[in-house]
DNA sequence: TTCATATGTGGGATCGATCTCAGAGTGTCC
DNA sequence: GGACACTCTGAGATCGATCCCACATATGAA
């Protein structure tokens, strides 16, 4: 591999010329710089990130920490971040956390270890005491998704799980539904409270609270989806929809449901959270709240982006919204039985 | 930031003693030992990668290019090269190439560039030359996910996309199916032919050829899935199975399918292939051909971390098998309609 | 002319590690 | 005692860039 010194004696001139083409910074004479670039054509010469990396003590990396590159949630948010980095000349570095508190300090650790110039993180749980000292003493701006309360973030994008969950409940009850369950994910998941402070608020727009309602805890995952419905098909027949605390959760009721023969949404409706690459393949399709977890990346990244650059962000907390998917899942509250009856003899074939 | 000569001053000596101890070879006498460890824990010491890097060229870092970090697929593999690269203490950093020549050449760049140990490939396109000369240059150690021909893979481990679509007509076959309609892929994947070989050789079992059954070629799109299916109904009404070149065709085709009133498995068969995330939670519940793409990535990982330490691989092409996951969406051909009549007045209720 | 400013260039120190090599000390065996 | 192997250590060169600084030349203003 040629060097900058290979180059420098080719094109007839010091490495601090080349070096000074090559950064874009300093004066370069256009006959020089012909030379040079000539050169660097020929030699096939690239510069060595170490070498620039240790004199310049910048990267051009930036390291990224998410609970799980695998899952596809995750997956979209890298994507976004990586799709802005690039666009910058920079490249993303990510690691998983395994929404374990070690796995994320050691994921934090490395990728300090490489010296990145930036951080952006989503962790589940608060940071280690060293790792929080580490950062503060490296001074490397950190960008936090997912609205944590990380003391040393520069900036926060929130993903706003409690206007989602408020605006999932707001349809819930526009459509007359009242005896509604929710079916939370884990409480260790900061998302989990806030989704159930947004269905609070929904319900205190009509004068109802989270004690007039069903709400069982549980996790997200599909299996307590299910199991928490065929409990609840038992011991409140009477409820008309289902809140799931996520796709994963609404996915698990949906097959319940089946089985039990209840039609959705005529007989029960169901409501998703997050909207997961299945959630429109289910059927009925699953109503559910959009989170726009690309967007977060992009939006995590360009800010971090612009903390390299010296900008400070607009401002330290910024909110993403979420958004109503309204596909089939959900319909108007049935008509309770008496009524029904009424109507039948209106009733088309 | 501590460097190591902070810490061989703290530990009253020279900075070869410390650099001996780190790297665990060379001889370092006891109370050295602990007079350095010491010093590193006291002062949080932590090695400079960068300049490590620059002195030993080496990285700890290994390179990946796959089409999409953000779709599931692709986020898979990643995940399963990750865990694998992180519990030999190595950093992953991947890039998308988005199925474009010149994309998966700046990926490839850029990985050369950050000076990465070793390369693991998903392409969809042959190297560009000057990649591949660059490739050379460098020495770098490559292995290649998906059977490509890249003549510098030094390992390629293939996910066995013929025995795969071979098994799954098979499964067609078996249930009785001969009408049979294949909705193929992209034909600039490889992907696809491989497929059609596979589907070709299960036929040939039968003393069929590809020529006896219907092939629609498109895309790997839901779209085409709906597209190709509502032509098939009404060009090909004989049909009694279709087997989807992946699961987002077939998962097209299914909505189709319904929409059309056809009843599956009953009226018509329906297979996948990929086994996505969503293709357990179509109803019915899609029978397919599973790839096990993060074992793919593992497998990548670890041959590519063997080929570092100088191990050669046991065999320069590696396939995967496929496995075929039987779900609800095939069963057998439906009697012919003489036939069911016949049955008619032993069925029961 | 003189001074100031802009333009252009190269030398050499520097970043923080690794690596080679020379040499000192100790022990063993003939 | 001398030869040899083994253990342990530190000095100094080195990787390939950037960056500071000194200096040379050109341009223009006073």
């Amino acid at each position: 591999m040629p060097t900058i010194t290979d180059v420098s004696r080719k094109a007839g001139v010091s490495r601090s010329t080349v070096s000074r083409l090559i950064a874009g910074n300093g004066y370069v004479s256009e006959s020089a710089r012909q030379a040079v670039e000539a050169a660097i054509a020929e030699l096939g010469y690239r510069p060595n990130t170490m070498a620039r990396g240790l004199r310049s003590n910048r990267s051009n990396l930036i390291g990224g920490v998410v609970v799980n590159v695998a899952s596809p949630f995750y997956a979209q948010m890298v994507g976004g971040i990586q799709e802005t980095c690039r666009s910058a000349s920079k490249s993303f570095l990510v690691a998983s956390g395994y929404a374990d508190k070690d796995q994320e300090a050691r994921a934090i650790i490395e990728l300090i270890d490489r010296s990145c110039d930036g951080l952006i993180l989503y962790l589940e749980n608060p940071l280690r005491q060293d790792v929080l000292a580490m950062i503060e003493q490296s001074q490397i701006p950190v960008v936090t998704i997912g609205g944590d309360e990380c003391p040393v973030a520069r900036a926060v994008v929130a993903l706003d799980n409690h206007a989602g969950a408020r605006d999932g409940m707001r349809l819930l009850l526009r459509q007359g539904h009242r005896r509604i369950a929710y079916l939370s994910g884990g409480l260790m998941y900061r998302d989990t409270h806030e989704r159930l402070r947004g269905v609070a608020s929904a319900l205190a727009e009509h004068g109802m609270s989270l004690d007039d309602i069903v709400i069982v805890h549980g996790s997200f995952e599909e299996r307590f989806g299910m199991e928490a419905t065929t409990a609840l098909l038992a011991e409140h027949p009477e409820i008309t929809a289902i809140f799931g605390g996520d796709d994963d959760i609404a996915a698990g009721a949906l097959l319940t449901l089946k089985r039990a023969l209840k039609r959705v949404p005529e007989d029960i409706s169901l409501l998703g959270f997050d909207d997961n690459f299945h959630a429109r393949h289910l059927t009925p399709g699953l109503t559910t709240v959009r989170q726009p977890v690309d967007e977060a990346g992009r939006l995590a990244a360009r800010l971090l982006l612009a903390l390299l650059d010296g900008e400070p962000p607009p401002e330290r907390n910024i909110t993403i919204r979420t958004e109503l998917i309204v596909r089939d899942s959900v319909g108007p509250v049935p008509h309770p039985a008496p009524r029904r009856k009424e109507l039948a003899p209106a009733a088309r074939t």
